[in-house]
DNA sequence: TTGAAAGCGCTAACAG
DNA sequence: CTGTTAGCGCTTTCAA
């Protein structure tokens, strides 16, 4: 059991032949005799040969290791899962695997697992990058590393970067309710050191700002990480002397939490309080009421992402790109839903 | 830019010492001077030297790459990122790193990812296998590659596997449907090549056969393979003559087309038929009726066919084991639907 | 059309 | 404590 794998001297040996034919046999190179190239492929399968790339990468030294890295923050999340199926659908058309990697928000595993993959040298990395400075990273550009920043840049590092405009997308969303005749608009979020998190943040101001209003501490909580975190800062919010009439939830996770804590709410559906949420999610539309949120696509990412990068590896030097997705609001009825009904205010002066 | 990445030898130069006092401080070794260390260590980060592990592997031959496979049916589904991401975290633990690759379901597709995996030289490999022949992984294995088969067993190969108890879920699921009181119920699935499908359709059957029961063909629909398909079969099902008045849904994906179908249909939510589906999946809980499932725990697949590899590859030489998991049944309101009431069939004899 | 020799970047096995 | 030599499995280069 377990024995030493066949090298291309054990097929030679076998097909009494020299380790060189057998090198332009596994390659497919021309100029063998048929009748050889058919002896050498008989060893090959008799022996269960497979060409160590290990030991090919290291001579031809100009060439490639048809692999790249890609970095996320939690490939168990759906949008990043989405990324990265996106991603590798890109790679094997080019015949090249993916090395994986979850850097979780810490700067310390992503650190790790870029060390590994660089160990094993990479052609490229598609990186989400968590906060932090990333200067070992410059250094490794400079000695021809390839690198795309996906959905976040990365801090001072000309790269060729994916964006999506969130900050735009949260203002339509914000904007929307407002239009709607909304003006107590609390926002949840995830933690706001996340640079897409932070431009929801920021639209969802520019939006308030726009008509005049300012944010209210009381109206915003930050640093949601969970669906169960996220259910209680909703509830919280709601059982306020004045709770807003409508909430803006920064991410999916933070919108189903939301939606867990007012369905959780004695006597109501999340149908009392207009909701919109960034993110797309499966089964958004079959709430009662649907959610409307404001979707990415976390597929053209991964494209993006990919054809960029593979672009560079081809030998493209042009200057980095910047590349902006638009996001797209999805209109389902919980972010139409108008402020409730309540004792008009004591007319004002006017 | 772009230059040449630096070697040991670059670094000993410029260190002015040799290449093998560069080796020994890279790899930790102890036995030499903190001074000496120093003075290296200074050159390595100056010229910004990372350790080449693909040479590094081809000396040290009884050593491993600390690189594991794991090929996966669609990352982008929600049940294999889970999957993933729990190998990653159990690999991460262990220095090492993971190669991903999506099937797809395609014999094809699988065998190239694989290839490209062995040569990398994967020290093993956790694989959900596709339909078919799985010969070429057997010979792999006799030359020492450590596999381990994860939610499906492989067509005769002596593997490690770890699986979940489809059949034992369905029957379950669908005796809870039989105990409301449901005598026809419709089953809507997924292709039943795969092996997880068939499980799940023979659990529905032996539930059926234990009350004396027949399956109908025009009450079962197979290869279903997106959320639009199970949508329109749900449609069509319902809009029999003699429509079932209750469905099992094989998987994730099904169910939520079912639900789609349902909500879709003419003044109806999917509150007039039972549904029970096999897999959990993110806002079950949340739909209206919500939906009763039987769930799996993807997490625990993953670090269980990460244990029973990590321990091979450890050296671990003892007979291929199995390893089941079980499924719970999460009871929410859309399987405890009684039978419509409907005109009482003529009293037969007795 | 085929083969022999050199060497990629590194580590194992010995010297000093 | 540090250095020297040989060679991992392959491709390049040159010669037959």
């Amino acid at each position: 059991m377990a024995m030493k794998r066949p090298t291309m001297r054990d097929v030679a040996d076998a097909a009494g032949v020299s380790l060189m034919t057998v090198s332009r046999v596994v390659n497919g190179e021309p100029g063998v005799l048929p009748e050889t190239v058919a002896r050498v492929e008989r060893a090959i399968r008799r022996l269960g040969y497979q060409r160590n790339d290990m030991a090919r990468q290291l001579r031809r030294k100009e060439q490639l290791t048809q692999t790249i890295g890609l970095l996320v923050d939690d490939l168990a999340n759906p949008f990043f899962a989405t990324l990265a199926r996106a991603v590798e659908d890109a790679a094997m058309l080019r015949s090249c695997v993916v090395l994986i990697g979850s850097s979780n928000d810490s700067l310390r595993r992503e650190r790790e697992v870029m060390s590994a993959f660089l160990a094993r040298r990479v052609d490229g990395l598609i990186l989400v990058p968590v906060a932090g400075s990333h200067r070992f990273l410059r250094d490794q550009q400079a000695l021809g590393l390839k690198v795309v920043c996906a959905d976040r840049p990365a801090d001072n590092l000309k790269t060729d970067t994916v964006l999506v405009d969130n900050r735009s997308g949260a203002r339509e969303a914000v904007a929307h309710l407002l239009r709607q005749g909304h003006r107590r608009i609390g926002y949840l979020g995830d933690r706001d050191d996340i640079w897409t998190v932070r431009e929801r943040y920021a639209g969802f101001t520019e939006a308030l700002a726009a008509e005049g209003l300012l944010p209210e501490p009381a109206l915003a909580r930050h640093g949601l990480r969970s669906r169960a975190e996220a259910a209680n800062a909703a509830l919280a919010m709601m059982r306020q002397p004045a709770p807003p009439t409508a909430l803006f939830a920064s991410n999916d996770v933070v919108t189903m939490g939301v939606v867990d804590g007012l369905h959780g709410a004695a006597g109501a559906a999340h149908g009392n309080v207009a909701l919109v949420g960034f993110d797309e999610f499966a089964l958004a539309d079959k709430l009662s009421p649907p959610v409307t949120v404001v979707a990415q696509d976390p597929a053209a990412l991964g494209a993006a992402c990919a054809q960029l990068l593979f672009a560079r590896i081809g030998g493209d030097t042009s200057p980095p790109r910047e590349v902006v997705l638009l996001t797209r609001l999805v209109v389902r009825g919980s972010g139409e839903i108008a402020p409730a009904a309540r004792p008009a205010p004591p007319a004002a002066a006017t």
